[in-house]
DNA sequence: ACGTTGTGATAACAGTGTTATAGAAATCGC
DNA sequence: GCGATTTCTATAACACTGTTATCACAACGT
């Protein structure tokens, strides 16, 4: 009531209409204290009272935690395909992938709270929605276009690029996966661990330079089967 | 301290001596409750309601709720590392570390929600204990000894067996966690990808491919000085 | 002016983990 | 054997959580 005079100019006409300000602010809230605290201080009650309004205005606005929750999945996923959008093509496209390996690593260790939400989602009886699950599929797609080039540069193997994407995004996520839940010895040096896994699967889905070309079966393993 | 002279009744009151079946009582009700339904059934109450007990109970035995995911954590990395340890060495150590892989992923599927209590620890306020740290180091040495016999018979690069350990969970782990939580494309065919991914990451770390990478290794030539 | 509508803050409800309290049972001291 | 003490358990209370219901109040269409 104290701001019912701005809200009464501008907002409360065509509700549906005008970006809401209060949904940004919410989501501003609970991206703050995700990243500050953790997805232990994302409560409807901390976020509504971050962003300055009510329980109730999360529920108006977002239908409940899940969908501030997807709010801030997407956002996540979508700063994932910036960072490797960003990256930009040069001659050598596998310097190009270890790069997104690269930036991927630092990006989930930058937003490490944020990229937990993202892949581990310890949220109780949070599920998933269908568009975040689009927005992910968007961030591998964008994977994808770089393992295409260097396909198509005949740099690595042959193969359907969004599996070898995949496999690629399933190399980066591991160790970082690992790295953040101290799962291994202490002193394991993670950089080390994932420039090195990367460095290994690039090479392992190097095409065939030359050798060894009439006794290698270079496609048997991929076309396998399940 | 216990008395020798044999008591009356079937370990009713001396609740030091005996193995406490009350305690295992509840661990076998959380271990149901987690593979029936998932991490969000294992609440307190539900825990000792199945145990037949109280709910301090659990407080007595476990110290919390805490206690019971660390021993249910503890239990899984046994688990994983009895895996491995059943996995009988051949003269292929390449082959014993293909199949490592695969067992590990039957393991992570075949026991999803312990899986992902292990590596996503979704319990709101949980903290893994170091003794469950350590637990898991045990698995990762058990994977250690398979990758330095590989090193040993000169088929995979020379290292740290550790290191290359570590880089063979995270391919092991990546994979899997990603199918998990069904980010990337729904076609995806996960078993082709962790089983790709290996092959790559095998393939990467050969040891300095001679002519003949696919002939057997008639000698451990690398036994030279590091 | 009058309903009607919709928005938003407060309070209530069913859960959660945890702690405090009270009661019963078992052990100890004699 | 019996009171006192300790231990152990079960119930209830507390501070939370997400969610839903209640209800006052401002804005809109007649």
């Amino acid at each position: 009531m104290t701001f019912a005079t701005g809200n009464q100019r501008y907002g409360s006409r065509v509700s549906k209409r005008i970006v809401d300000e209060s949904a940004s602010a919410i989501l501003d809230a609970a991206r703050a204290l995700l990243e500050k605290e953790g997805q232990e201080a994302l409560t409807i009650r901390r976020i509504a009272a971050a962003a300055g309004g009510s329980t109730m205005n999360v529920y108006s606005r977002f239908g409940g935690k899940d969908g501030v929750i997807d709010a801030l999945l997407i956002e996540g996923f979508e700063a994932l395909s910036g960072v490797i959008h960003r990256i930009h093509a040069t001659v050598d496209p596998l310097a190009d992938l270890e790069r997104c390996a690269q930036r991927y690593r630092e990006f989930a260790l930058a937003h490490r709270s944020q990229y937990e939400l993202m892949f581990d989602r310890a949220i109780p009886g949070y599920e998933i929605s269908e568009r975040a699950k689009q927005t992910a599929a968007a961030a591998l797609q964008a994977l994808s276009d770089r393992v295409e080039r260097a396909m198509d540069a005949g740099i690595i193997r042959l193969g359907d690029p969004m599996h070898t994407a995949t496999m690629f995004w399933s190399a980066c996520h591991g160790p970082v996966s690992l790295e953040m839940k101290f799962v291994g010895d202490p002193s394991t040096n993670w950089g080390q661990v994932h420039r090195g896994l990367m460095n290994a699967v690039i090479n392992g889905l190097r095409a065939e330079p030359d050798v060894s070309a009439e006794a290698a079966p270079a496609s048997t393993d991929v076309s396998a089967g399940n």
